[in-house]
DNA sequence: GTCATTCTGAGAATCATTCTTGTTTAGGCT
DNA sequence: AGCCTAAACAAGAATGATTCTCAGAATGAC
């Protein structure tokens, strides 16, 4: 029940949690199932999941969710951040955390350990400003 | 945030964007969507989703996604963050946003128009410390 | 009025993720 | 080695939030 407090990760959890740092870029769940599948490495899906998961709750792995709604899995150690088109979706990655090392004032955290943020901002890309020319806005 | 433009939202999409202002916290779709089916401007769950999706390209509505999948929605104004526990997945509204008004370099930003950001930060409460005691290290 | 265009929403479809369940593996003990 | 139990595994089914479909309802020019 508390084997998460052991020092180690197991075999198929030290599997997954390289592969994603041998990716390039950010995951999704099948993404990742797919890549172990083609490696000498497979595993299910659910397996996928499931470790995906308790690497999440180790604080080992961070996910961020496009406007689309899939969801990409990184390690924790990737401090990385994107500017993500509300209209076309396209994203440029910032090449620096503007937050990196942000410290929050101690009555905020109140006992809480932080471990990652996630940090995103949304916007219009220069070619949808051009395209739109305007924005609806309210009355 | 900002924008004072012309254009006027439909009937429809101001109903959604009062209801969102009038909760007093974020809201799921389908909540929102029961929301609006119990006062007197009920419509359609595609048609909540639609302007939903609309009202984010706009600018106007942001969403963050829960570890557990459910997406939130609430006004662009609101610019709130919260303290989330990787473990037991409490969260903790911060009183103030950390980087409301960060200036991102201009060479970062690179014509792109920001609209709004989403920060979120993750941890383990101090409930979960407790329990825990340590993380597990990578091998 | 007529016609064209846009908007709506009930229900079906999608699909990433989670659950179920029978099977395999890993140790601990003798 | 053999036996036992608990945990890990994976295939397929189930879930459920979101998106799509499309026929009818509104809108708005003429
Ligand atoms: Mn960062
Ligand atoms: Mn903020
Ligand atoms: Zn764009
Ligand atoms: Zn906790």
């Amino acid at each position: 029940m508390s084997s998460n407090l052991t020092a180690k990760l197991s075999a198929r959890q030290e599997q997954l949690l390289e592969a994603l740092r041998r990716a390039e870029q950010e995951l999704s769940g099948q993404d990742l199932h797919a890549r172990l599948r083609a490696s000498n490495t497979p595993m299910g899906l659910a397996t996928v999941y499931r470790h995906l998961r308790l690497l999440q709750q180790w604080g080992l792995v961070r996910c961020r969710h496009l406007p689309s709604g899939e969801a990409l899995f990184a390690p924790t150690e990737r401090d990385e951040h994107h500017l993500t088109c509300v209209d076309c979706g396209s994203t440029h990655r910032l090449a620096h955390c503007p937050v990196h090392q942000l410290a929050l004032p101690g009555e905020e955290l109140n006992g809480f350990l932080p471990l990652f943020h996630t940090l995103e901002f949304f916007g219009l890309c220069p070619n949808c400003q051009r395209r739109q020319g305007r924005l609806p806005a309210e009355a």
